[in-house]
RNA sequence: GGUCCCGUCGUCUAGUGGCCUAGGAUAUCGGGCUCUCAUCCCGGCGACAGGGGUUCGAAUCCCCUCGGGACCA
């Protein structure tokens, strides 16, 4: 990942870019244009690309640059070659040269310019969106670089592309419309063109072009919220994307079946619903050590649990806590809230508990019952206790909230017994101790 | 304003002329299960933007209108 490494190409390999300029965070319609040639790269074993588009000195910033690595590392969308555009200005310089000594583009006012021709058509085949035509007398001749020395961007973007032997350009319609004056400057070079596909744009909800008016659309912002990269990639998939009624798809899923042919063209809404689900999903599908290990900064990052706790607590008692909570949680931070149960801390205590004279008796008798169960399970707790209760005359029902909230702190969670035996002995007497004082 | 793209349930989508009284998912509502909530299971609500054609037959093809978006000015 991220070598300079030009190897020398089979004719017949498949390359494609993900060409981001570096002006702010990676948001989630760029990741899923990346996310795109990523695929159609890694199906067809051939090359993705990153190029990092820094021409623009002025908004580019070192600290974007980095988190968009941050980013695309994060969603596992992993590069084989990686160019930043400024380190190439010499090439764009000599082709600009080669254009004006050929007469394909000429000088004026310190600029230059490139010639269009003032009749005909230009179309462009799109592999989405079929033959898109339009009239080079429309067009006019266009700047390629200006009088300052800097060039523009539909040069620089042929110039790369060329030189980078990019065979599949994939990126946003946006740049439809830009298409014909870059087809005009392959063919004032004398180069192959490469196949187009322009995907529908990602929308935000009010139907507008996905900016920070938004709100959070920042890749990194989805980790910190803590969504899975897996849940962001599957979404991200599907919003443009389709393979049948198939809604779950792992990285390697979507791999082994992604294909343009089954990409819509019509722009789609980013809404988190279906995230939230989704996320939910992904975290029941994942290994429990994983999620333990993700869901773990989540935990301490509270402050209550530390890392001497956490690994006190076991690898298997965590992998037990995470398999029997994440049926509630839609997110890590929903899970890493619950999982502070297991840890010998002050519950924050959802609703106080005040108890009859009955049900003090009854603690008492599930307090002397929980002692005798010889092993600490969903079963032998469950058998104890109703034993324990029938003999009081009582049901379940009368005490299991009161006890569900002195030893987990929330009035809804799994089933008692399991929840129990998932706090373990020593916690659970301790803490229903504490409501006989 | 010019050019271009798009238009199926609120949202993501299946659908490529008959399998569509339009399927799935999510959201929402109701029921079941349960000590509770969730998961899970069952069910309800809910869409082919509108109008003209073409055709024996159109969500699917053509035209117009409307709506949305993007790019360039």
């Amino acid at each position: 990942m991220g070598t300079q490494s030009k190897l020398q190409q089979e004719p017949s390999m498949i390359r494609v870019r993900f060409a981001p300029s570096p002006t702010g965070y990676l948001h989630v319609g760029g990741a899923r244009t990346a996310l795109f040639n990523w695929l159609f790269a890694r199906h067809l074993n051939g090359a993705f690309i990153l190029r990092i588009e820094d021409t623009d000195q002025e908004r580019s910033t070192e600290e974007s640059i980095e988190q968009i690595l941050e980013a695309m590392r994060w969603l596992g969308l992993d590069w084989d070659e990686y160019y930043r555009q400024t380190a190439r200005s010499n090439v764009h310089q000599q082709v600009a040269q080669e254009l004006v000594d050929r007469g394909c583009a000429y000088m004026h006012e310190g600029a230059c310019w490139f010639r269009v021709p003032k009749e005909g058509e230009t179309i462009v085949h799109d592999e989405l969106l079929g033959d898109v035509s339009f009239q080079n007398a429309q067009l006019k001749d266009f700047v390629i670089r200006r009088s300052d020395g800097s060039f523009v961007y539909n040069f620089v973007v042929v110039v790369d592309d060329v030189d980078m032997k990019i065979t599949h350009v994939i990126r946003g319609d946006d740049h439809l419309n830009n298409t014909p004056k870059q087809i005009l400057i392959y063919e004032a070079l004398e180069r192959p063109l490469p196949h187009f596909a322009h995907l529908p744009l990602i929308l935000g909800p009010d139907r507008t072009r996905l900016s920070k008016r938004h709100g959070v659309t920042s890749v990194l912002e989805y980790r910190r919220r803590g969504f899975l990269s897996e849940t962001i990639v599957n979404f991200l998939a599907r919003l443009g994307w389709s393979h049948g009624d198939q809604e779950f798809f792992t990285r390697d899923d979507l791999i082994e079946l992604f294909s343009l042919k089954n990409v819509g063209s019509s722009a789609a809404i980013f809404d988190e619903a279906k995230l939230f689900w989704l996320n939910q999903r992904h975290m029941k599908a994942a290994d429990p050590e994983e999620l333990c290990e993700l869901v773990k900064p989540f935990v301490l990052e509270k402050g209550q649990v530390t890392q001497a706790m956490w690994e006190k607590a076991g690898r298997e008692r965590l992998s037990h806590g995470v398999t029997l909570l994440r049926h509630r949680a839609k997110t890590l931070p929903d899970l890493a809230e619950m999982m502070s149960l297991l840890f010998p801390i002050p519950l924050k205590i959802e609703e106080s508990v005040t108890l009859s004279k009955k049900q003090k008796s009854l603690i008492q008798a599930v307090l002397d019952a929980l002692a005798r169960v010889p092993e600490f399970t969903p079963e032998a707790i469950e058998k104890c206790l109703s034993n324990a209760l029938s003999e009081c005359g009582a049901k379940l029902k009368e005490i299991a909230p009161a006890i569900r909230m002195v030893v987990t702190g929330r009035r809804v969670g799994p089933g008692l017994f399991e929840l129990l035996s998932l706090v373990g002995r020593e916690l659970t007497v301790a803490r229903l101790r504490g409501l006989l004082k």
